[in-house]
DNA sequence: CAGACCTGCGCAAACGTTTGTGCAAAACCG
DNA sequence: CGGTTTTGCACAAACGTTTGCGCAGGTCTG
């Protein structure tokens, strides 16, 4: 029933060896023309397509990476994937894709399975949970390539990519600050984000140089869920110092906090001014975006993470060689209003 | 270097055989418990993880099952992946994530891809520019296992998973009648994709119900792109009978076409009503988002599907025992407005 | 015309498992 | 205590490739 038709086949019915028909596939130099035809022509014939897992058993590798990510769902991640399976596919690579839900147990074990696959290499952002890096120690153990990006634990000695997002924010907060807001909120995330110290930083840095305090007050820090940051933009605005403009750890904490404004009666973008992380593809289609975006570049990102780790895999980079790439970010700032 | 530690490896070590430390790792009875603990403990302490794919090739399977969908980052199908991912992983299957970008070379170039890695299945939705399906049976000549959702091409004998979009739309167009609305528009896909003309059909079926006039002037087709969508909204809105109530094909219709609307001072949902089939996450996040939304449960088919063609892999289902799940869509009527 | 080289192909090992078969030694039975 | 059963393991083949090596027969060279 099941036949799969293998090199066996065709050297069978063409009475030579596996051998010989493996090489006049290979158009080897030592295979006549008259054999090397007759074996293309039956293998086209019989549809004949080579097992890419026996040829990667001899190489000893398997021709798949593995990818490890949070949520697929979350936008970001999406543009991603979509970068790495770009070059994946022109590199005849099969991208392997594991869902970690931030969850510190299923990156693990995620990881054993990997090992166990013999994935080529690995593409791994890590859980909200994960503290403890001894798993992915354990993978490096394994002499498994691994690039990390955008949510990067600390002492892994493994290739990196990430974005800017000191510079980022440091951009964000200047630019409110140019078209004269005073008084300017930082709705951050979660401390065991280093996402989110660096937005503290770059925050901190722009309202030094531009001259405005630093004031406690305006700054809050939300563990990224709806209520948590309703609750934050309220005493934000609860304050007899109200904020004249927010930034945001992203696009949700923004639309949350939009929200709220929205039941103060204040009108966004014009009473109080939202710049943002992008996460999401259609601030385009809000009412009132946030005036102004931090462009991650996560296709980039992607792209760049394959292109290092399909380059260690083919040894054109030391394992060792340990290769850090930051992209810049982008502030992209929103048309006054959308034309039709 | 690059030492893995295999089977062979601990029975060189412990001076057995291969095959015994196979079987004592299976906990074969007829290993002696001596034996059995001899091969466990030192295949633990060497850190020994079998391998996938020397196990599958002997098996003559590869635990892979290959994705193809159009774009990942459209969140339909990020929830779709999420559902397959769900189910794969806890049967041990890798899922290859392939993306063909609604094109129909790359779709033939990526079952060829899959056929060659020997996959144990594939889960399939078609590009929009698919209209030949030749690519699709040689896949099936071949006895790989498919299942097709969401996108399905006609006249391929294979599983299907799909959400029934005619009793959507008919249950849409209803829930607008039954409020009033009396001129109610259906901005629709293009005729190429079977999605529209079932969304068309419910449309009718509906209006016919409900004893209102079917005007083809209120029925509109837009190839999905924002400059379509806006001229066929124009012409809706320019017209004198205009609209008081528009069923869109998707979400990104409905956005595109409401801003349209504000271009002519309407104000949406109090002068013209939407609903929408739903794709995107966060209408929650807009000031107006469609009065209502058909829901299509792209998880439940990612799941369902993967279920099905687990399944077939495991012989639990006949390939010729032809599934074809039908989910029923949800229509799911928004709060008047967000509480906060 | 003998030695060297080239041409064209087959043999067999290898990649890391699983599993059917065989074969001793030990244990059991009457 | 002889025969049967059980126990414990090794051997080898198989999955579908690739590739080093060997070996004929032919062709060239001096």
């Amino acid at each position: 029933m099941k036949d799969v038709i293998t090199i066996k086949e065709i050297a069978r019915q063409l009475h030579v060896s596996p051998s010989t028909v493996s090489r006049a596939l290979q158009n080897h130099p030592r295979i006549s023309a008259h054999t090397r035809d007759a074996v293309h022509a039956l293998a086209d014939q019989l549809k004949y397509l080579p097992s890419t897992t026996a040829r990667n058993l001899q190489r000893g590798r398997t021709g798949v990476i593995g990818m490890v990510l949070p949520e697929i769902r979350e936008n970001f991640f999406s543009e991603v994937i979509n970068g790495v399976e770009e070059l994946a596919f022109e590199h005849q690579v099969t991208v392997a894709l594991y869902q970690s839900h931030d969850r510190f147990d299923r990156e693990k074990q995620i990881l054993t399975v990997l090992a166990s696959n013999r994935v080529d290499g690995v593409l791994l952002s890590v859980a909200k949970e994960t503290q403890q890096t001894h798993h992915i120690q354990e993978l490096l153990d394994r002499q498994i390539p691994l690039v990390l990006f955008d949510r990067i634990p600390p002492h892994i000695a493994a290739h990196r990519v990430e974005c800017n997002m000191e510079k980022g924010a440091y951009e964000a907060t200047k630019w409110l600050a140019r078209r004269g807001h005073r008084r300017i909120a930082l709705l951050n995330g979660p401390h065991a984000l280093i996402a989110s110290e660096e937005r503290y930083r770059g925050y901190i840095t722009a309202l030094v140089e531009e001259g405005l305090p630093v004031e406690n007050a305006l700054i809050k820090r939300s563990d990224l869920t709806t209520p948590e940051t309703v609750l934050k933009m309220n005493q934000l605005l609860s304050s007899p110092t109200r904020p004249d403009a927010v930034l945001t750890f992203n696009d949700y904490v923004a639309l949350d906090a939009m929200q709220v404004c929205r039941s103060y009666g204040l009108v966004v973008n014009q009473d109080i001014s939202f710049v943002s992380f992008a996460n999401l593809p259609l601030n385009t289609y809000l009412e009132h975006p946030p005036l102004a975006s931090v462009e991650q570049h996560p296709y980039q990102i992607g792209f760049m993470a394959a292109e290092i780790l399909l380059n260690v895999i083919n040894g054109k980079i030391a394992p060792t060689d340990l290769q850090n790439v930051i992209l810049e970010p982008e502030l992209v700032v929103r048309e006054q209003s959308a034309v039709f």
